[in-house]
DNA sequence: TTGAATAGTCAACATATGTCGTATAAGCAA
DNA sequence: TTGCTTATACGACATATGTTGACTATTCAA
């Protein structure tokens, strides 16, 4: 099918607007339920045009919210390794005050009837992120023998399930920033206490 | 809209063929370009029927992935937690194996174009399953300060997270299960080899 | 300022969707 | 067996989808 140049200023206008509705009606309603028509008609935009920016709902979504995927990315990879077990570090509660803040969109993309397409999106960037990290020397010793990718993959993981989690239970930031550094540090081991 | 009693010995018959179908087609095509109308011209029944059982083809898949997802969730909560760090417990190597043998059909459901209320629904699984384990005393003393619910999201996650990652790099089993278990059993600590 | 390139509009299309009402037939209970 | 219940088939419908080709208007370079 036709495309279109994205950096033209026109295309990046559309784009800005398709975006600004897609957020407008996903506020609002479920996303399977989010018609072409209906957002076309939101960004008052032709229904055609929608195709020559996206190829679904779902991709336009997640491009829309792909600021906040990088910024939480980034905050979790900011985290220092070695901050204390019983002390979150900074940039994670952050992250998880952001989360609350937003519980109503992250409920709606990574509950049963959100977007595969933005889970899988918001696990690849913490994976690359993390992995950067971890290549960059951030990894403590000792770890040789788990490969890096798969580490990665079970923090993103971890923390996807983990924001899932506490965007439809309600737990609030000051609980859940320092349950989760606790399992980061720690993991399960028989007495936790020791180092 | 018109529902059906499960029960019914007609409706099971029709129920299996459509989860069968499903799961034909969904090992040659991407989820989303499933059409309903194709959907019923392979089970053989009718379009309408279709709609009489299931809201939409995420639903009926996931509902065929059923049996699946449950067996991966006994098999996590199965594993013995005190198990030595250093060797993967059997129920976790042979859900490993599992996934590697149907490593294409879990790319399909936890890929970008996958189904949301797939993933969602095997994190749930796991989620509960293990939440079970751990208040059923199962969970080491220290813990006490994580939420058990929180506890089992962040695993919940991390094994769904390192599946996908697993079938999309292609990582071999007997690599994936004991890199798993020693991230699940020490966490990220400065210090991994003491206890 | 003019003109070529192309983003957006518009109407039209074949197909898919979700939902009807009605007819048929499978299941079940007396 | 008979008769009630109800799952499925069938045809029809309004709406949505994804794509096309022709037209309009914005952008940008010469």
């Amino acid at each position: 099918m036709r495309r279109v140049n994205p950096e033209d200023p026109r295309a990046q206008r559309t784009r800005a607007r398709l975006k600004a509705a897609v957020l407008d009606l996903a506020a609002q309603q479920e996303l399977a339920t989010i018609t072409v028509s209906a957002l076309a008609r939101r960004a008052e935009v032709n229904r055609a045009t929608v195709y020559l920016h996206y190829p679904d709902v779902d991709a336009l979504v997640t491009d829309a919210m792909e600021e906040t995927v990088a910024a939480v990315a980034r905050a979790a990879a900011l985290c220092p390794l070695d901050a204390p077990r019983d002390r979150a570090p900074g940039p994670l509660e952050e992250l998880f005050e952001h989360v609350a803040a937003n519980a109503h969109m992250y409920r709606r993309m990574l509950g049963p009837h959100g977007s595969a397409r933005f889970a899988a999106r918001m696990r690849e960037r913490l994976t690359v992120e993390l992995t950067r990290r971890f290549t960059g020397g951030a990894r403590p010793a000792g770890w040789d023998d788990v490969p890096v990718g798969v580490h990665a993959a079970y923090l993103a993981g971890a923390l996807v399930g983990v924001i899932a989690h506490c965007v439809t239970e309600g737990t609030r930031p000051e609980e859940s920033a320092p349950a989760f550094w606790r399992l980061f540090r720690t993991g399960c081991q028989s007495t936790p206490d020791d180092r």
